[in-house]
DNA sequence: TAAGATTTTAAACGTTTGTTTAAAATTTGC
DNA sequence: GCAAATTTTAAACAAACGTTTAAAATCTTA
């Protein structure tokens, strides 16, 4: 019966998604991920059969680590407000943890948009279920913004995503090290976080508050 | 004296400029560029000496046309928020022109930071000048958000050059054609110019206009 | 420990890569 | 209109590419 040493075929996976994460498919060599892995070239054939095949099944786990927690967040039985501010920490938390992810999706997909498109189902997922309805009641009573939810999600994690996307160039421009674009991300976050939630609740809180404060004179 | 035919030179280049957007340096073959110019393989070499000079050449330009306009518009004697919607307009029509302009910009400087910074310096003028004084001046007048201009601009320009950024995954996931990726576009810059003035300057308005029928009042 | 199965290796496979060459075709300048 | 300069071509280059092979090394099982 087979037994595989999965120690070695996860060292070169790991290997390997670091690399792709890094150069992505276009720019990365076989060798590359040997030399990374410290390993023997023709064991990514052995072990995944192609290169491919190997990139499609680390596409596979680094989509999901895009978005798997952000869709847990959505599900939650939470307000609102509270769900789309962890959604954004969510965000920030996952691409301070791997800055190079949401630039290699982005790329990935460009690039190969048909052959990774089974992927993309979860994405879909995101903005099905109770979180679509949960929009609709709050726009219903008065609550929120009226907005569609496919312009409503670029709105949430665009702004903060496009920073990590151009991590490199702010940092050459900026001068920053990587602590310091830690901080300068975080205090982003920040920002996007009051931007989009004043955009979304806040006006309609405030333009209640002056309604309450004209009626009261009256 | 030499006198260079610059019909089948610059052919050439523009072919190369559509298959470096669309595929990036990495994923484009030197074959990739004279089929797509129609023309012989060794000609690029002739022309341009390496596959790298040429992509430099074109990167230059590229990275000229994302940056000089909204660097013209950040030098206007005219208003802060005048301006910023006018910067949001500009990056628009930039990118509906030009789709794939941010993310090849951003993949190609991921990439190789270091021999494209030189081109960098465009980017790092539209941060300074007359913008950030006349930001200091509004922020010191009370009439604006208290913001670092490092955040400003990705604040200005993330949110909606993200939606580019990642427009082939939006089309697969919502099933948009081209035609509705464009309607999709046009009405997402609206909330961007929205939210975006609102933080900047309408929380302070409101404010100020709760205070002025506060003082009415009493 | 011996036989069989699995893993790892060095070497080579046929292609494709960017680039060069040298001759052919074309244009230029007198 | 001819010699010189320039442009274009087909062919080939070495190097690097993804992949395969077959033998060596290691591990498993009895």
């Amino acid at each position: 019966m087979k037994c595989i040493n999965l120690s070695s075929e996860e060292k070169l996976k790991e290997a390997a998604k670091s690399v792709f994460l890094k150069k992505g498919f276009a720019g990365t060599t076989a060798r590359d991920i040997a030399d990374a892995a410290g390993m023997n070239i023709a064991l990514t054939n052995y072990y995944f059969r192609s290169k491919e095949k190997l990139f499609v099944e680390i596409f596979r786990d680094l989509f999901s680590l895009y978005c798997t927690n952000t869709v847990k967040i959505l599900e939650k039985p939470i307000g609102l407000k509270e769900k789309i501010i962890e959604v954004i920490e969510e965000d920030y938390r996952m691409m301070k943890e791997e800055p190079n992810l949401v630039l290699f999706i982005m790329t990935e997909i460009h690039r190969d948009c048909e052959n990774l498109l089974p992927e993309l189902s979860k994405y879909s997922e995101m903005l099905k279920g109770m979180f679509v309805e949960q929009i609709a009641e709050e726009v219903r009573l008065g609550r929120m913004r009226d907005i569609e939810v496919e312009h409503l999600m670029p709105i949430i994690i665009g702004s903060l995503q496009f920073v990590f996307v151009g991590k490199n160039m702010y940092m050459k421009v900026h001068g920053m090290s990587e602590e310091q674009f830690d901080d300068y991300a975080r205090t982003h976050k920040d920002h996007v976080i009051n931007m989009v939630v004043n955009y979304l609740f806040q006006d309609v809180d405030t333009m209640r508050e002056i309604r309450v404060k004209e009626e009261t004179v009256l």
